[in-house]
DNA sequence: ATACCTGCAAAGTGTTTGCAATTGT
DNA sequence: ACAATTGCAAACACTTTGCAGGTAT
């Protein structure tokens, strides 16, 4: 480990920044409390997630506001949306992040991560035969983490 | 090719009906009509798709119905529901179907589906290890199609 | 001083639900 | 006849937007 947390955080916040202000956009309270909780945040958060954070930490961001910001690190990079087909959006932090995939419980809707072992690269080849330039992927799992394999038959 | 297109649609009727039967509930002509305009699409849909598809062919089920029945067919197993990260919920039936993935432009957000070649099986390892029972999977690749890639920097 | 940002409340989407009328068994 | 299903309208959950007031540059 070369660089520390600390390091990669203030990497990403700079990325932030002057993404902003090259957009001539402005650095303000929001977005730093926002971009804050978000990089405190563990795996995946949806924006209804994030709100209810802020405002038991009584944050003063609104609602719209932390959609604003969100939208605002999508773009720059910051965070990404995961997919899953849910109701909601899911997002996760990029910084310092291998890439990985997920599986998903169907019963109590629990993730579990892991890394990618790029066994995708058949994939690429057929894509790139097709003209489609991959920007990315995920893969997803979905089945019966062990817990609830335990609980029985629910 | 042992069977045609319409033994598997029978069949997948059949799953269907046994399912609604089973669990003490009805076959109504809501259910049925709706089975068959699913089984009638290729490829994705969304909730919001086949209710305008419903009303275009003046079909007499309403809104409400058809997210109803889509939750019977999902239970059943005769569609599954596929993972973007959308507003919307993505299903697609089942029947007769390889196991495949899809491609996303971000750009024209069209889809390319695209074979299962079993290069996952490493993932499946480590799953098992977490105690993991898989049920399904799907791979997700966003990029730029060919056309948009085409039609420039847009 | 001039934009941009924020909060509020309201409008938009997509989906679900309560209830009375209807239909399947 | 009984219980499940339907349509309607209303409620919901999540996200976006218009606008007046506050803030960063």
């Amino acid at each position: 480990m070369l660089k520390t947390n600390a390091h990669m955080i203030h990497n990403e916040r700079t990325k932030f920044l002057r993404h902003l202000t090259q957009a001539g956009r402005r650095i303000s309270k929001g977005r730093e409390v926002i971009f804050d909780e978000v990089m405190r945040s563990h795996g995946h958060f949806t924006a209804e997630e994030l709100v209810k954070e802020c405002q038991q930490k009584k944050l003063k961001v609104s609602r719209p506001t932390v959609f604003r910001v969100l939208h605002d690190l999508l773009e720059a990079g910051v965070i990404r949306e995961t997919a899953f087909g849910d109701k909601h959006r899911h997002f996760e932090h990029v910084y310092d992040e291998k890439p990985h995939h997920h599986a998903q419980c169907v019963r109590c809707h629990r993730f579990i991560e892991f890394p990618d072992r790029r066994e995708d690269k058949v994939y690429h080849t057929y894509l790139k035969k097709q003209g489609f330039k991959i920007l990315g992927h995920e893969m997803h799992f979905y089945g019966i983490c062990r817990k609830c394999q335990d609980k029985g038959d629910l």
